[in-house]
DNA sequence: GCCGTTTTCGGCCCGACTGTTTTCAGTCG
């Protein structure tokens, strides 16, 4: 059983105890397990059967041990099996619906029976909700257009959907006079690659207590709002046509450091940033950190403050996850994370020679413009051929042309030949060695395989990785290719014998898809596995989108070290030739 | 159910918004 499943499980058992009405403390026992295995690097079916190990994980004690153990077992939570007895598997779905939760959930099943979405919806239409306690005209018509929406969109966001819905907010608000500093936070802020809801945090003078209701009309009256879903003093809620939630908040400037700490979240770091308030006798709202005796505000102006008052080092969004960085900040040994601008060099791009959209010169130029000092032209191989792939002749042709192109570039950035070579339904590479052979960057990728067990899958790309002129295994997880069918891989597998072949993993920073999640790079770091970011570029303005791979590094608390393409071209050209 | 310079018991984060319950419970983040 992976991770995944048993998070679910554990959070399901926690939704079920929710409308059991169960004690609250043991709920949130449930939930912060589920979130512990989410983000656990270990698989934890490997060491299911030893409980001292299992402990070790922060949120998981005896009992949460013996619950995993139990999964492994049997597939499932004696706690969760029994709580099925009593409520239905539909109730999990029915809590997802805005504005429904545990108590409302439990009312509809003692009252009316009522345990699913279809038959809420029913029951609403045949009335019978009518003579609930707590149920007037505003709460039904609430829940009806809940279910509406519900049908037609769940799901988070990529975060480059969400930045860009957040951009052309941020652009409405700034046109309001008053509103000086505009800034999403939440996940979007922390780089998760993808996005529940927005949080956009303004503030100014015009959120001044007197004038702010100015600011709120004006929000709310943002044209693009599909639904208003709430609007007080000082928030405005509301849903987008294309279904992404909205919050905008209008906060006092002298509590913007508070607010931007609050709103940015993930929630998990701030509940136990609260507690180590509370151990030094201060309270931490949205407005500030203040003391428990006499209120007296300790910070509030700036994170930095915050952080500051409660001894740690101020701690980069990405790594607010409650993963141990309020340990390390108090200890004030955080690491010092990558960024973006310490990557050198993009060593996969394609041209108009397959499926690019720009020369190889247009690239080249992009690439300058974004400081970088090297890339490689990396086109696709004939296997691929709708994007009119390169045969092993058609290939040498390419190699002269980026040598060519380097020369004209006279010196101003260095453009290594390589190639993305195809992974046949074999295993197999579909270019020769002795070609393979005069290219710098060699990447493999997964591109053609598809439909096929996960174990099938995985010996090929095995097999593929022992080719010894492989220097980078390209779109490790597939993502790119999710949207087929069946792309299933045992990723740590993979990265194992990735690691002891000293084949570099791709991290791509794709504009519409991530490949590494920050817990795949996590486990890729664990295992020993070189890491190269890219942006897999098939147009110049690609390249932009860097930034959003460069976040999933920084969540997975990548250094620069940790990342080939920060080298200078010699080294980097050295490293990747390396075998151990 | 977890956790411990309050360590094996007794705690466990905080406030806004909504709807309808004239004083607050439920939900959300």
């Amino acid at each position: 059983m992976d991770n995944r499943t048993i998070a679910q499980l554990l959070g399901e058992t926690a939704d079920l105890l929710e409308i059991d009405n169960g004690d609250s403390f043991r709920i949130r026992s449930y939930r912060r397990a589920a979130e512990a295995v989410e983000s656990c690097t270990v698989q934890l079916s490997e060491i299911a059967n030893d409980p001292k190990k299992l402990q070790e994980i922060p949120g998981i004690g005896k009992g949460m041990a013996a619950n995993i153990r139990d999964m492994e077992a049997t597939g499932t939570l004696p706690l969760r099996e029994e709580l099925l007895q009593r409520y239905r598997p539909s109730m999990l779905e029915l809590m997802r619906l805005p504005g429904m939760g545990p108590k409302t959930v439990a009312l509809l099943w003692t009252a009316i029976q009522v345990s699913s979405v279809e038959e809420l919806e029913a029951a609403i239409i045949a009335e019978r909700l009518d003579d609930l306690p707590r149920f007037g005209k505003k709460q039904i018509e609430k829940l009806r257009k809940g279910i509406e929406d519900y049908k037609k969109n769940s799901g988070r966001f990529p975060i480059d959907d969400a930045e860009m819905a957040a951009e052309k907010l941020m652009a409405y608000l700034r046109a309001f006079p008053g509103l000086d500093v505009i800034e999403p936070a939440g996940s979007l802020r922390r780089g998760r690659e993808t996005v529940g809801d927005l949080d956009i945090l303004v503030t100014g003078p015009a959120c001044a207590e007197d004038k702010v209701d100015a600011a709120v009309e004006y929000t709310a009256a943002y044209p693009p709002i599909a639904a208003l879903l709430a609007k007080g003093q000082n928030k405005v809620s509301f849903r987008l046509r294309s279904g992404l939630q909205v919050d905008v908040r209008l906060l006092p400037e002298a509590s913007y450091g508070a607010a931007l700490q609050y709103f940015s979240g993930s929630k998990m770091h701030n509940v136990t940033l609260r507690q180590r308030a509370l151990k030094r006798g201060y309270t931490l709202n949205e407005y500030a950190l203040a003391r428990m005796d006499d209120g007296a505000v300790v910070a509030s102006r700036t994170e930095d403050d915050i952080y500051a008052a409660l001894g740690m080092d101020w701690i980069p969004p990405e790594m607010r996850e409650n993963n141990g960085e309020i340990e390390a900040a108090e200890a004030h040994r955080l690491p010092k994370l990558i960024e973006l601008k310490d990557i050198r060099g993009d060593v996969h791009m394609h041209t108009t020679t397959t499926d690019g959209r720009n020369t190889i010169q247009e690239m080249a130029e992009a690439a300058i413009a974004r400081g970088y000092e090297y890339m490689a032209i990396t086109d696709h191989t004939k296997n691929l051929a709708m994007t009119f792939g390169l045969d092993d002749e058609a290939a040498l042709e390419h190699i002269k042309r980026i040598r060519d192109a380097e020369t004209e570039m006279e010196g101003r950035i260095r453009i290594f030949p390589g190639i993305e070579v195809d992974i046949l339904s074999d295993g197999a590479l579909d270019l020769s060695n002795e070609v393979l052979a005069q290219m710098e960057v060699v990447i493999a990728s997964v591109h053609s395989l598809f439909n096929m067990p996960e174990q099938e899958m995985t010996e090929r790309v095995l097999r593929a990785i022992e080719n010894p002129y492989v220097r980078i295994l390209g779109h490790p997880t597939g993502r790119l290719l999710l949207r087929r069918e069946g792309f299933q891989i045992n990723l740590p597998a993979v990265l194992r014998r990735a690691a002891e072949l000293g084949v570099a993993v791709e991290h791509n920073a794709y504009p519409d898809r991530l490949d590494l999640c920050d817990r795949d790079l996590r486990l890729a770091k664990e295992m020993g596995c070189r890491i190269v970011i890219n942006t897999d570029s098939h147009h110049t303005s690609h390249m932009e989108k860097m930034r959003y791979g460069v976040q999933q590094l920084r969540r997975a608390w990548l250094q620069k070290k940790d990342v080939l393409n920060t080298r200078p071209a010699g080294e980097f050209l050295a490293a990747l030739r390396a075998r151990p």
